[in-house]
DNA sequence: ACAATTTGCTTACCATAGTAATCATTGGTA
DNA sequence: TACCAATGATTACTATGGTAAGCAAATTGT
C-alpha cells in the first residue's frame, strides 16, 4: 500500500511548490474519466464474454468504432492495452493494476454514498463513477476503512441511518 | 435545499432510462473544473482586492490571458459573469450561486478529507478540489452532515481518528 | 506631452475526445 | 468461387481548453 502501482505516476511526489495551479492536477493515475471506462469496458467485456473486441467496447461505451479504435489504440500506446495472439484485446499488467484501483475506488464510493450517506441507488452510481478516477489511493483505502468502522458501529450507524433517511424526507 | 439553485439543471431529473452511458454524464452544474475555477477566482478576488480584472483573473490561474480572455467570455454568454460600469468583472446572480455550491462543497469535501480520513492538508486540498464541482447537492449535504455527526461524537471520532493515524504510519 | 507599460482581446496554433463517412480486410455462405 | 457483411482503421470534421504572439487602446511615469 506504499507505493502506487506500475504505471501509476505518484501524486505525493508532486511539487507543491507551484501551488496555485493545484487546480489543474486532477488525473492522479494521468487517466481521464473517458480513458478510464475504456479499460473498465475491456474487463467487463472479458469478464462477460470472454473477450473484447473494439467494436464491443465502442458498443458497450456507446460511441462510434472510429472514436474507441483512437482511444484503445492510445491504451495501447501507454502499455495499457495489447491483443492477444487473435487480435482480440487484452490489459497488460500495468493495465490491470489501474483497472482494478479504478473499479476499487468505483466500489468503494458508490458503497460510501449508498450505505453511508443514504443516497439513492442511481445517484450513488453516478457520484462515484464521477470520482472514481480522481481520489488516489490513500484517500481510498481510508473512505473503506471509515466505512467499515461506521458500519460496525450498530448504534452509530443507526443514528446516521435515521439522519440521512431524514435528510431525503425533506426533499 | 429542495431545488437546485437556478441557473443549474438539476441532475435529478436526469434520464436515467438511458444507462449506460451515465459515464459521460460528470458535470451536474454544466461547469466544467476549468469553469468553476474562473468563478471562484472572481469571487476570490474581489474579496482580497475588491475587484477583477482579465489579466488578475489570468494570472491567479496561471492561464494566459488569451484564454481568461475566452473562458470568461463563455462565463459571459451563459449569464455567470458581467461586467460593471467600469468595466470589471462581476458574478452575475446565478454566478454567485453557483460559485457559492461549489464553494461550499470545496469546504466540505476538505474539512472530510482532513478532520475525518485524516489526510494531509495538501491531499485534502487536492482531492476537494478535483471533486468540488462533480458532486452533487444532496451529496455535499449529507457529507455535511455526516462529518458534523462523526465530529460531536468524541469516542468514535477519536477511535477514527487512531485508525487513520495508524494508516498514516504504514506509508 | 510623449514614451513606455498595462490591459483586453484576436489570431494562429496544439491536444483531447468525440462523430460520420469511407475504405481495406476478412470470413462465412449461397 | 464469388459475394456480402462485419470488423478495424483512417480521414475530415466538431467542440473544449489550453499557449504564444501581436495589436489597439488606456494608463502611467518622467
Amino acid at each position: 500500500m506504499n507505493t502506487p502501482p506500475e504505471g501509476i505516476r505518484d501524486f505525493r511526489e508532486r511539487d507543491m511548490s507551484t501551488e496555485g495551479s493545484a487546480w489543474r492536477e486532477y488525473t492522479y493515475t494521468n487517466l481521464s474519466h473517458s480513458r478510464a471506462h475504456y479499460l473498465l469496458a475491456i474487463e467487463s467485456l472479458r469478464n462477460e464474454l470472454g473477450y473484447a473486441r473494439t467494436t464491443d467496447v465502442a458498443e458497450m461505451l456507446e460511441v462510434s468504432r472510429g472514436a474507441a479504435s483512437m482511444a484503445l489504440s492510445q491504451l495501447k500506446k501507454r502499455g495499457w492495452v495489447t491483443e492477444d495472439p487473435n487480435r482480440f484485446l487484452l490489459l497488460t499488467e500495468d493495465g490491470q493494476r489501474i483497472t482494478e484501483l479504478v473499479s476499487n475506488n468505483f466500489d468503494i464510493l458508490r458503497c460510501f454514498f449508498e450505505e453511508i450517506l443514504g443516497l439513492k441507488k442511481d445517484d450513488a452510481l453516478t457520484d462515484a463513477c464521477k470520482m472514481e478516477h480522481l481520489i488516489n489511493i490513500e484517500t481510498g483505502e481510508r473512505l473503506q476503512k471509515l466505512t467499515a468502522m461506521i458500519m460496525s458501529n450498530r448504534d452509530f450507524f443507526a443514528k446516521i441511518k435515521r439522519q440521512m433517511a431524514k435528510m431525503a424526507d425533506a426533499d
